[in-house]
DNA sequence: CAGAGCTCCTGAATGC
DNA sequence: TGCATTCAGGAGCTCT
């Protein structure tokens, strides 16, 4: 399940393999992702990869007229193959590129998206999102500001891509344990030294992760098909029964918005 | 506008 | 052993 650090460093990976190659053409085995792969990205052909970025958990290639926009939805994965190489069970799309070389993108899950813009401003989606977790403008002031009306959990907040982009369910579990902060408290009722601590604990989280090259649960595979290794590291996400690292009382779990919340009840009190 | 809930999908885990 | 059910989850969308 990429998170921010695990689609950074997918796109790292892949980024000498692409920049400066034309695409030969695409090959769309399967359309049907989390929107209907558009005919333009079908018939790309001939457009020279410039450059590779990424904004939140997108990864944006910038060709000739336009820009692909990949998202790994939550069993993406992209890799760099050889012409030969056998395509394997949802292995959806294959960017062929002139020296042979391909990018082919695998979702068993099909919540990830290949979209095409002419120009990068046409993305809405894009457009919208909040502030990069890891950059300057993501502070304490400015999650103060943005937390200050908001009344939901701010496990369920510090998630929400228009206020700052790249926290998944794993990270936001995992930044709120360091920051010793329960994940049902409402985002507007942080004081400033839990607004200081949460801020500095999503970096450190998210920053670790990048470190060791992304984490890594089940599904998600660096692009080389290397499993990743962060896993045995996390101390709540998933431990829930299990001994607090900490302090030894027992992982609880919770559901919040639909998604399971893991925390240490005497660490992280209300 | 804010917030809650629904939805897409496959495979692993669990239940009987 | 095998079939049916449940769960996991990113994030856009719908409804209240």
């Amino acid at each position: 399940m990429p998170e921010l650090p695990e689609v950074e460093t997918t796109k790292n990976k892949i980024t000498p393999a692409l920049q400066g190659q034309k695409i030969v053409r695409v090959e769309v085995r399967q359309p049907s992702l989390r929107w209907i792969v558009s005919p333009e990205i079908m018939r790309l052909k001939n457009e020279t990869v410039h450059d590779l970025s990424r904004r939140g958990k997108y990864i944006i290639l910038t060709l000739d007229h336009g820009y692909l926009v990949i998202h790994l939805g939550m069993t993406g994965f992209l890799k760099i193959v050889d012409a030969n190489t056998p395509i394997g069970k949802h292995d959806h799309i294959d960017l062929v590129l002139e020296d042979g070389k391909i990018l082919r993108y695998n979702d068993i899950r099909r919540f990830g998206s290949w979209q095409w813009f002419e120009n990068i401003e046409d993305c809405i989606l894009i457009q919208n999102l909040g502030v990069e977790p890891l950059s300057d403008d993501f502070n304490s002031a400015y999650l103060l500001n943005r937390f200050k009306t908001k009344k939901i959990a701010c496990k369920i907040a510090i998630m929400d891509s228009k206020i700052v982009v790249g926290v998944g369910n794993i990270y936001a579990s995992e930044a709120l344990f360091l920051a010793k902060i329960h994940p049902e408290t409402p985002a507007n009722q942080l004081n400033i030294k839990q607004i200081n601590d949460l801020v500095s604990s999503i970096k450190a989280v998210l920053l670790k992760a990048l470190k060791e090259g992304g984490t890594t649960i089940k599904d998600f595979q660096q692009s080389d098909g290397k499993i990743g290794y962060f896993v045995q590291q996390l101390n709540v996400y998933g431990r829930q029964g299990k001994k607090c690292y900490v302090c030894g009382t027992l992982i609880e779990s919770k559901v919040l918005g639909q998604r399971n919340s893991f925390f240490c009840p005497a660490c992280q009190k209300k």
